[in-house]
DNA sequence: CCCCAGGCACATT
DNA sequence: AATGTGCATGGG
């Protein structure tokens, strides 16, 4: 199956959309990347001007354009942002990095397995829970695993969870459960947290889900409910936005990320109102510009 | 041994 | 409302 991505308003770069740190399950072999969707596995590869997707069972074109948001039109969501000259060479550097459409439970689970953890580390944990509880699927000679759904999730002994290598063990045991509860009884529901507005959206998930404060719902609100004015805070978006914004921050906030203090929740609440501020409604994308431009510049 | 990583929940002030 | 602290993995 081809894609064409071959306009300005459709340009990616697959690598670095799948590679980025949003998405923690897909493959590089060689110059093609592998992951499922739903039960499907799927192989794609970037070539000169579309791309050539392999899926392991017939699959809509569709489920891979909406996954990589070719429907997002990342000209003019990026002039709509570059309002500064700062934000345009970041914007520059990064061109191509789309927000995907994620799942909205494999978001979840996988944003509260991320907490205070190292992108390695999150693989690795998610990783194993797939190949625990996920199902085998395979396309020729590349093997992948589906992400366990809640019924699953709710059938696992919590020690089995924490096997998979948990950062915080029987704890997050728990919250992974709760969550899987929630969904399962239909009390979590994902489409109408589609339907609601941003802020409703937050408050709904921070209240109903143990484990899951402000960076966590963000995370899982932009890459995978239509949030695209969410715009989640750790510690390298905090020093990017310091690094190019201290002049319109407060003093003592700039002191205190720069001196790798604990983000407090004051502090996130008045960088996220900031940005939101500056960025307006595509400040998810800035956010995510800003992470990779911060990490890449530094490394 | 130290430090830190896509933080949260709860106690204390 | 703001700040402090336990959690408790694994890599540099």
């Amino acid at each position: 199956m081809k894609i064409s991505v071959d306009s300005p308003s459709k340009t990616i770069d697959l690598a670095l959309t799948l590679s980025c740190g949003q998405v923690f399950r897909w493959l590089q072999y060689g110059h093609s990347w592998v992951g499922t969707l739903g039960n499907t596995l799927i192989k794609i590869r970037q070539r000169k001007g579309y791309l050539e997707v392999q899926p392991s069972n017939p699959i809509l074109r569709s489920t891979i354009s909406d996954y990589l948001r070719l429907d997002d039109d990342l000209e003019s969501i990026i002039s709509e942002l570059s309002g500064d000259t700062f934000f345009r060479q970041v914007a520059y550097e990064v061109r191509g990095l789309r927000i995907l459409r994620q799942d909205p439970w494999e978001c979840l689970i996988s944003y509260i397995c991320s907490r205070n953890s190292r992108i390695s580390m999150i693989r690795r944990v998610l990783n194993n829970m797939c190949r625990r509880f996920g199902e085998k699927v395979t396309l020729g000679q590349y093997t992948n695993y589906t992400f366990p759904g809640p019924e699953e999730i709710l059938n696992a002994k919590p020690s089995e969870l924490i096997g998979c290598g948990l950062r915080y063990g029987r704890r997050q045991a728990e919250e992974i459960k709760n969550a899987a509860e929630l969904v399962h009884k239909g009390i979590l529901d994902f489409n109408v947290l589609k339907k609601i507005p941003y802020p409703e959206a937050k408050i709904e998930l921070t209240s109903l889900c143990r484990g899951v404060g402000s960076k966590v719902a963000d995370c899982v609100l932009l890459f995978s409910l239509e949030k695209l004015e969410a715009f989640p805070i750790d510690v390298w978006v905090a020093r990017a936005m310091v690094n190019l914004y201290h002049d319109y921050l407060d003093k003592r906030l700039v002191k205190r990320v720069r001196s790798n203090h604990r983000l407090s929740n004051a502090d996130y609440e008045r960088l996220s109102m900031f940005a939101r501020d500056r960025f307006g409604r595509y400040a998810g994308y800035a956010q995510e510009y800003l992470y990779h431009w911060i990490r890449t510049k530094n490394c």
